[in-house]
DNA sequence: AATGAATGAGATTTCATTCAT
DNA sequence: TATGAATGAAATCTCATTCAT
């Protein structure tokens, strides 16, 4: 059990090493090399954990998933304060800097593999939020004419873009104070 | 002035290969070797016309720009049936495909320089659109209570946002039909 | 005795796995790693019972030797004759398919070590040989003009050579009957 | 003119460089760092010229053809005399010491590449000799029971299992007298 | 201005082998 | 005796870039 523990330590210290050095530098500019000299580990040990570069990224970008978001269904009460707490909290604890941001969306787009991994986390979220919104739109909160599908899809389309133009901008702004002043309007416009 | 004009013609021979390969790997397995055959020119003359491979996108970044915008200021009328109408027209000439959106984002994430350039060309949509927005405010088109540079801002990350994510989608819809309903929602947003 | 018998299990299973994965595959791209797991013990377990890759062949290569002649030599009656026959009985039961042919030479010639040992063999089968021939000819049964040896060096020639160029040849034809065909005419030649 | 003269001279460079270390070390144990080292030239610059280590040996195993059996057929006067000549001829000059012997059969058996290739080498020596014992089958010279192919094929088997068996062996003989030896005794089981 | 051979640092990946458990 | 995580040297191959022609 004792090796167990230490197998999971290894591989934390290696996605740790990774997530360092890509909030330093590009993905691409990141090397294995620089990885396993990080972590402290041999290159060859990186392979026992990883098949490539490529299947670390995978790992990785469940840091973009917002998991409490599911959660939201069963608690009672109106939505949009509840879903503009949850922003605000996520946010707080968003755990990707700019560079670290800019290096996933680099990786992704880089990678098929990595790219199907997103595409699968897209699809979860969507069915994740459109159940929240149906059940806005049944309780009156929310406009009933536009279809929750959309409306869901629309608010992934905010918090990328959200998330992409402010790992892009060179100013030192919060992600947070973005992503609230935006979704305020983009709930403006959904509320019946 | 015969010359010149092979020198131009060289040069957009070697863009649209460029362009032509990126729709159809990542901007990064995209070498140099492959566009100058495409373009039947040496690999040597590549580096005649751009000094580097950043170089090249930052040429090619263009493409993702609305110059129709700064136009509308002139024209008077209401603004939003003005935007939604561009909006569409846009979109219909939008010349890049998914395959091809990715690389430039790709290319622009892992290039210090191009990412540079990329924020020059937010900063001058910016400009060009804040001014719009504050006619609107002014003629009580649009709500006044939120600041003409935030409007402009989301609005930016609307469009990326949903150009991102339709550029990772599988699916093959019309990348207009994305922005123009998600943009129907941002308007409902502003409108006063 | 339960253990060694166990122990000797575990070692004919890792032979076993080897020459299944070399009759696949090439000798060089056949890993441990490959024939552990199919033999379904752990790594270590390997160097446990064989101190290198380049050991294990050696283990094998015995599967080349004609044991059968050695015992020819006590019975009576015309020579080639009864190797006509063992050569036809040998190759019925030849262990060896094309692609493991060509993986043994193929380690052979790869490891000093291998070569050695392919060199005893060599020797030995000179050895079990010769008298052979020494006794045909002292019968009358064959040539007296050529030095047994050089005829038994020819044989060898002769077998190896039809092995190999059965091994590389893509046709489906039974190593037998080239070998039958071959040594018919070998014997022709050093008939009296 | 003097760049293409130049490129060839690269060319050579690199085989002779590879040649030189295959007979000194095995095949696989050449490494294109040596080669390259050896030639005076950038690791890059191998693989302008060979796409891999697989292709330089395909290049290389034209050394095993006898390509003065060709011209064999048109000469008159009898068969056998003329292919011991040749035989002799050939072996005082043939390139390869038994460890670059060695090294290319190595290499042939590890690569589907180099093995096709050998298939083609193969299929051609069949199709110079064959008419020529057929020649030598209709003048009288040669057996008629042996179809021609059948005696070709015993004549490469014999060939390449000396071939095989002296590049093996540790002792100093030379190739040619293993040779000569070995083909007398072959003749004489053919000769009518 | 055009060429393309040469460069060479550096990337990813492999794998036989060791050794602590 | 069996295990399998760790090792790390070494292998092949890539490719943007340079520069002599």
């Amino acid at each position: 059990m004792n090796r167990e523990l230490k197998k999971e330590q290894t591989r934390v210290r290696i996605k740790e090493a990774a997530m360092s050095l890509f909030a330093e530098q590009s993905y691409e500019s990141t090397t294995i090399e620089q990885i396993v000299k990080l972590a402290g580990v041999a290159k060859g040990t990186f392979f026992n954990y990883f098949s490539s570069k490529d299947d670390l990224i995978c790992d990785l970008q469940g840091l973009f998933v917002i998991e409490e978001i599911v959660k939201l269904k069963d608690k009672g009460g109106p939505l949009i304060p509840k879903m503009q707490l949850i922003i605000f909290e996520l946010m707080q604890q968003f755990p990707l800097n700019k560079q670290l941001t800019r290096a996933l969306f680099q990786a992704i787009l880089g990678s098929e593999k990595a790219l199907d991994k997103h595409r699968k986390l897209i699809a979860d979220l969507k069915d994740a939020i459109i159940p929240l919104v149906e059940s806005g739109q049944e309780c009156g909160e929310l406009r009933k004419e536009i279809p929750a599908a959309d409306i869901t899809q629309i608010a992934l389309h905010t918090y990328f873009g959200t998330l992409i133009l402010w790992s892009m901008d060179e100013d030192e702004e919060k992600l947070n104070e973005h992503m609230v002043v935006t979704f305020d309007l983009f709930f403006k416009g959904i509320v019946s």
